[in-house]
DNA sequence: TTAATTAATTAGCATAGCTAACTATATTTT
DNA sequence: AAAATATAGTTAGCTATGCTAATTAATTAA
């Protein structure tokens, strides 16, 4: 419990930290992060997205709305099924998109490298922990 | 910045879990947040909780204003600066937030239990180390 | 005692969340 | 094959959350 509680308390102010590169972007939160699925998960139609992001299918299409217009994403009809519609990121929005990543890896791996070695290396075995850890849930 | 990487990419994936378990609040993610700082952190002035939110005046203003109505916190006139408001949680608030808390990280804990004695260690110290990175932060 | 600064609010705009209702396509039943 | 049902996405209309600019009130500095 006492692990589950700082544990969730750091990734709080993690994610905090490192969202504040994010404003560079000029590019709202939730498109950011619809981007970054269809950047690192392929084309997927609006329902998945909407599932993925944990928002209903009436908010993923106006985000999707958004990054259409700034030339982030678009829709492309499904040849299998005419009442889908697949997103997906052009390339500019593969381009923005790894920058933001880039500056928040960035800010995040600058702090890290204050640590010793030995720091680093029990991060990186609780990453993979934690990364077990999500594989399981739900 | 491999671990950087990853560490960024399981705490998005952890507090997306994670925050499901606040639907059962009826409460809006940014009245949780500011509520969770209202409630560990004191009362504070507006100002200072729109700071520490990330937020702007005017937008901690109208969360407040929420946090009024479902009467979860209050407005208090500061002695020392008319022109200050401190916001405190109502006992009403402290109990919200607490059971929100505990779902949340009840559920992350039932998911660590499947853990090694050995890899919770790992996760424990690495918890450490990320509280030091984060109390040196900006 | 004015002038400048600071704290919060108000006004007005865009985005993001929801439910309910609608359109168009697919699938299942009869 | 036709009708009924189910599914995918959009539209409409609401509330909440983010912003900047302008306002009000109080404090501090000149």
């Amino acid at each position: 419990m006492d692990v589950a509680d700082r544990l969730h308390s750091a990734a709080i102010h993690l994610l905090r930290q490192v969202r504040k590169q994010d404003v560079a972007t000029r590019e709202a939160p939730a498109r950011l992060s619809a981007l970054s699925v269809l950047v690192f998960g392929g084309p997927v139609t609006l329902g998945q997205l909407a599932a993925a992001e944990q928002v209903k299918p009436p908010t993923m299409t106006r985000i999707v709305t958004g990054l259409e217009r700034s030339r982030l994403a678009e829709r492309v009809d499904d040849a299998e099924d005419a009442r889908r519609v697949r997103i997906r990121a052009t390339p500019k929005g593969v381009r923005l998109l790894q920058k933001a990543r880039q500056r928040r890896i960035g800010s995040l791996a600058g702090h890290l490298n204050s640590l010793a070695e030995k720091e680093l290396r029990v991060l990186g075995k609780s990453v993979e922990v934690l990364e077990s850890v999500l594989r399981e849930w739900k």
